[in-house]
DNA sequence: TCATGATATGGGCAAATGCTCAAATCTAAT
DNA sequence: ATTAGATTTGAGCATTTGCCCATATCATGA
C-alpha cells in the first residue's frame, strides 16, 4: 500500500500535464522518437506517445511556419489596394473541406498577441462569436495588465442566459488586461426598454469606453438560413426573412448592414444596446473566413466598415475575384 | 520545348520554399498525412514527405509549448532567491549528452522577442559567442527599428580576422533595429595601443553606448583546456596557464573573473578594448548551459554579476545543488 | 549536338507511429 | 472488506513516415 507523498520533496510532485508538456518537448523540440522519449522518462512507448498526443490534444503546442507564403501575400497585397485596409492577413489554406477556423485561429492569434504587446496602454473594443472565441483560446498567456478591454455588445441573452460567447472574459484571463463586459441584454424589446438599459451607469459607461477604443476587433455574421443572430435566438425566423427582403447581407456586433456596407434603417439595429462599428476615428479589424461569409465581408469591405481584415486564402481569392 | 513563364501570371510563381511551408502549414497546423498533403498539392506522396523534411530542415517551423513544467518552474524560482536575480527562466531538459543549446536556443529566442518588443526605445548591448549566435538564429524577424543595438566587445580577431561571431548583424537583420558594432580589435596588445583604439571615435562612440545600454544580454565562457578564447586564439596556451594559476574560473565578454565573480587585476583584462559588464546601472542577463559552464556561472553569479540567466534544467540544477 | 555532373523523382522497405482491445489497476461507495 | 465502475496500461496490428537507391530530368560547358 503506498501513499501519495504530499509535499515531501519537491522533485515528485509531478503533474500528468508536466509529463505530457516535457515529453512533447522532447518530441518536437528534441526530436527524440517516442522509444527514446520513453527511455528518457523511464516509461512504456506507449505511455510516451499517449503523453504526447494528449500534450497535442490539450493544445499545449504551438506551432508557428516562420515563412511567409508568396501567394498569401499577393492576397494580402490585393486586399489592402483593393478596399483601403490598413492591415490583411491571409492563412494558407488547409483541406478544402474543414472548418476555416482550423487554419485560421491558429494564424491570427499570433497576430493579435502582436498587436497586444505593442506600445503604451491602449484601449480594446471586442466583438463575440465562435471565430472570436476559437481565436482567443489560441493566444498564449501575454502580460497586458496595462490595457483595457471592452465589449461592444451586451452579453445577456434573450432567454436571459448570459455569456453566450464570452470573448473578453477569456482574452482578459489570458492577459490580465482590466476588462469591461457590457453586462446587459444584446437587444432591447422596444425604444423604453432600449433607454433604460442605455441609462445603466455601467452600461454608459462601457458604452463610452467602447466608443473611444484605439482598436475593435470583430467577427462577422451571414444572414443565410442559418445565420447565428438566428440560431441562437437573437432574430426570429420572421425577422430574419424581413431583413432579408430589406436588403441585409451580413452583420457586425449584430448590426445588419446591406450589400453596399450600409448600416439598415430597420428596428432590429435600433435596439441594439451595443455600439455600432465604426463610431469615431476606430479602426476595426475583422476576423472571418468561409464561403458562407463572403457576401457579408465583401459588403462590409465595400461600404469601408472595416481598417484590417484577417482571413485565409480561399476566402480572400474569393473576396477579390470578382 | 518549354519556357519558363517571366511573370505572366501571378499565380505560376511558385518558389520552392513556399511550397515547402505550405506542405509544413499542412502537415503541422492541419494535421494532414503526407498522403493527403500530396494530394490537395498535386504532387507524390514523397514530394510532400521531402517538402516536410525540407521545411523543419530550414527552421520554417516554430515550435513552442505553452505549459511551463512544473519542475523548471520550480528551479527558475530557487535561482532568483538564491542569486538576487531579477529574471531567471530554465529550460526542459533534452537527451543527456546532446548539445545544451539544441534545447536552449528555441527557448532563449522566444524570451528575448518578448524583451525586444517590450515598450519605447530601448539600447540593447550585446556580447558574442556561439551560444548567442545559435539564439539569435532561432529568433524571428520582428519589428524594433526604434531600437538601437551595440556590441560590448570588438569584433577583430587577433589575426585581423573580422567578425568571428557576428551575434549583433544577425540581430540587426532579423529585427532593422540601428546596430552599432564595435570595430576594433578584441583586445589591444599593449597600453599605448589600447589608449589609440580607445580613442577613435567610432569606438568611444560605441563603448558610450553600451555603458548606457537598459540591458546588456552575453554569454558565457570557461577558462578550461577548452577555453572559447584560447581555442579562438585571444589567448595564447602561456596566458590561459597564467589565468588559471591567478584564480580565473570564466570570462564574460573577454573579461576573466574568479571564483567569486571578482574581475582578475591581470593585463589580459586590462587591454581588452570592450566594454566590461556592469557598467553603470546595466543589468546583465546572460544566456549559458551546459556542465562545462557551471563553475564560470556560479561565479557570476555569486559575484553578482548577473541579473538575469537563461540557462537549462541540469545546468540550473547543479547551480542550485551546491 | 552531345557528354557530364548535379539535382529531382518515385519505388520499395524498415522504422516509427497511432489506434484498438483486453487485462490490470485504481476509486469510491456499500 | 468487497464490488462495480472508471481509468490506465501494454500487446498487437494497420497506417504512416523516413530513407536509400535506381532512374529520370535538368543545367552546363565542350
Amino acid at each position: 500500500m503506498q501513499l501519495k507523498p504530499q509535499g515531501l520533496s519537491e522533485e515528485s510532485e509531478v503533474s500528468p500535464r508536466d509529463m505530457a508538456a516535457r515529453a512533447a518537448w522532447l518530441s518536437f523540440v528534441g526530436g527524440l522518437t517516442q522509444d527514446q522519449i520513453a527511455q528518457q522518462l523511464g516509461i512504456s512507448r506507449q505511455r510516451a506517445q499517449r503523453l504526447v498526443a494528449r500534450a497535442s490534444a490539450e493544445g499545449l503546442i504551438r506551432v508557428r511556419i516562420e515563412h511567409p507564403i508568396a501567394a498569401c501575400l499577393d492576397l494580402e497585397r490585393a486586399l489592402k489596394a483593393r478596399f483601403g485596409l490598413e492591415q490583411a492577413r491571409v492563412s494558407p489554406a488547409l483541406a478544402a473541406g474543414s472548418d476555416p477556423l482550423l487554419g485560421l485561429a491558429p494564424f491570427v492569434a499570433p497576430e493579435l498577441e502582436r498587436i497586444f504587446e505593442a506600445e503604451g496602454p491602449k484601449v480594446f473594443a471586442l466583438g463575440t462569436g465562435r471565430t472570436l472565441k476559437t481565436v482567443v483560446e489560441h493566444l498564449r498567456t501575454v502580460e497586458g495588465a496595462h490595457h483595457k478591454l471592452v465589449s461592444l455588445i451586451g452579453n445577456v441573452a434573450p432567454d436571459g442566459s448570459a455569456s453566450f460567447y464570452e470573448v473578453i472574459m477569456r482574452f482578459a484571463e489570458k492577459t490580465r488586461a482590466r476588462h469591461y463586459p457590457m453586462s446587459a441584454p444584446v437587444s432591447a424589446r422596444d425604444d423604453v426598454e432600449l433607454a433604460l438599459y442605455r441609462s445603466l451607469p455601467h452600461v454608459k459607461a462601457s458604452r463610452a469606453l467602447a466608443k473611444s477604443a484605439d482598436l475593435a476587433i470583430v467577427g462577422i455574421g451571414q444572414l443565410g438560413d442559418d445565420a447565428p443572430l438566428y440560431v441562437d435566438g437573437f432574430l426570429t425566423a420572421g425577422e430574419l426573412t424581413d431583413l432579408r427582403t430589406a436588403g441585409g447581407v451580413g452583420e457586425i456586433c449584430g448590426h445588419i448592414f446591406d450589400r453596399d456596407g450600409r448600416y439598415l434603417d430597420h428596428p432590429v439595429n435600433h435596439r441594439m444596446v451595443g455600439v455600432q462599428v465604426p463610431e469615431g476615428r476606430m479602426p476595426v479589424y475583422c476576423v472571418g473566413a468561409g464561403a458562407s461569409k463572403v457576401p457579408a465581408l465583401r459588403a462590409a469591405l465595400q461600404g469601408r466598415l472595416l481598417a484590417g481584415l484577417f482571413t485565409d486564402e480561399e476566402t480572400a481569392r474569393e473576396l477579390i475575384s470578382k
